[in-house]
DNA sequence: ATGCATGAGAT
DNA sequence: TCTCATGCATA
């Protein structure tokens, strides 16, 4: 069985709000009971088809000012072990020559509430003008002096039934910037006045993102925190996953630019108010049956790397072949191909394995991140534009890294 | 933190 | 059909 069933779209959300497994996430002396949002509601509808219902819009929820409860889940977070420090970035760039292309064209798709009325229309390119429907700022600044607890947990707790409720005004996006520029500098000023709204590079993104990962951390957020905040606060809605990517810069230069204005902010209102309206928006699958995880089998995986390495581009009959011979869906294949591809792109480069492609390999020797660079070389996930040098920014990861027999 | 999956958009 | 962005589910 390839495990093809489909999953009712997980009913139960365990409070795991931490979600790293890197180490346990348990207070001391109260008990973590974070188990803010269940979004218990959300689940319910698993999977109906297009069952738009009412994409709620709460607003509420006061971060705790003092910083005292909602530590109760974060900050026992073994991140804080990773500090500052390690640069893998400085390590990795330092053997590598960038390989600066275009990268045709990426988009950004937020999640934002695609309401009844509205189909998202996700405008790609770069001649991004078009807003999407972003959300109204619920900027309601309501102090919390209680300090109810953790930042957000009761979102539910306000929810109102304003649903027919303008978008006003459309977010400008900072990065309409032609970085799809194989080469030269686009950006011939930086104006440090204030705020960077220029196209950042990749430093100050990296820099960026550890710092906002600390902060994160010290105010006692986690990532999936962020992410829901995010949305109520522009209108796009980010899991857990995309804070994450965000931090290790696993994603394209422009996602990083994008997300970059959104997160500062965000980190701009938790520290400074205590209590902005960090409410959530859920609009997960409410109407999409995802189909489980299918796990192939070690011996199968090497077998795809190996073909991965003859042909990152199989055919459609190769595929076909490949999925018969390891016994999996043709589509299991297909994804496989795409995603290996992906994480060709920005994830350091998975060493070349496979099985017996490298027999020069000393055993307990291991060759750097980006060792194989292909002839295809596909656009540099970050189009480095650059006017010295622009460092591809790859997967650091350099952290402690999990060790849990992965 | 990451593997597999979905989907819009470009080709 | 691939690419790219993004996320659910999972280790």
């Amino acid at each position: 069985m390839a495990a093809t069933t489909y999953l009712p779209a997980s009913s139960a959300v365990s409070a795991d709000l931490d979600g790293s497994v890197v180490g346990m996430n348990i207070v001391g002396g109260y008990h973590a009971s974070a188990s803010p949002r269940s979004a218990a509601d959300a689940n319910e509808m698993k999977y109906l088809p297009q069952h738009h219902h009412h994409h709620n819009h709460h607003m509420a929820s006061s971060p705790s000012p003092g910083g005292h409860a909602a530590v109760s889940l974060s900050a026992t977070n073994p991140w804080v072990s990773l500090q500052p420090g390690a640069d893998p970035w400085a390590a990795s760039m330092a053997g590598m020559h960038h390989h600066a292309h275009h990268h045709p064209h990426q988009d950004v798709k937020p999640l934002a509430q695609q309401a009844d009325m509205m189909h998202h229309r996700q405008q790609q390119q770069q001649g991004m003008g078009s807003p999407h429907a972003w959300h109204a700022p619920v900027s309601s600044a309501h102090y919390n002096p209680g300090g109810a607890g953790s930042p957000l947990q009761q979102y539910h707790a306000a929810m109102n039934g304003m649903l027919a409720h303008h978008q006003p005004p459309q977010i400008h996006h900072p990065l309409h910037r032609d970085m799809q520029s194989p080469h030269h500098p686009q950006h011939a000023d930086r104006d440090v006045s204030g705020g960077e709204d220029e196209t950042p590079t990749s430093d100050d993104l990296e820099a960026f993102a550890k710092q906002f990962k600390q902060r994160r951390i010290k105010l006692g957020f986690t990532q999936a925190d962020v992410g829901l905040a995010l949305g109520t606060l522009y209108g796009n809605v980010f899991s857990q996953t995309t804070i994450c990517r965000f931090e290790a810069l696993q994603l394209s230069f422009k996602n990083m630019c994008k997300l970059k204005p959104l997160l500062q902010k965000w980190l701009e209102e938790a520290d400074s108010t205590t209590g902005s309206p960090t409410s959530i928006d859920k609009i997960a699958a409410q109407g999409r049956k995802r189909k489980k995880r299918t796990s192939i089998e070690v011996s199968v995986k090497g077998a795809l790397e190996q073909h991965f390495h003859k042909q990152p581009k199989p055919s459609a009959q190769e595929i076909s072949s490949l999925a018969d011979s390891l016994q999996l869906e043709k589509e299991v294949v297909r994804v496989w191909f795409c995603n290996r591809r992906q994480k060709e792109k920005r994830m350091t480069p998975p060493n070349t394995l496979g099985g017996e492609m490298m027999e020069g390999m000393p055993p307990g020797g291991h060759m750097h991140p980006n060792y194989g660079h292909h002839p295809d070389m596909h656009g540099s996930p970050m189009g480095q534009h650059s006017h010295s040098h622009s460092p591809p920014m790859l997967s650091p990861q350099g952290m402690g890294h999990q060790l849990t027999a992965h």
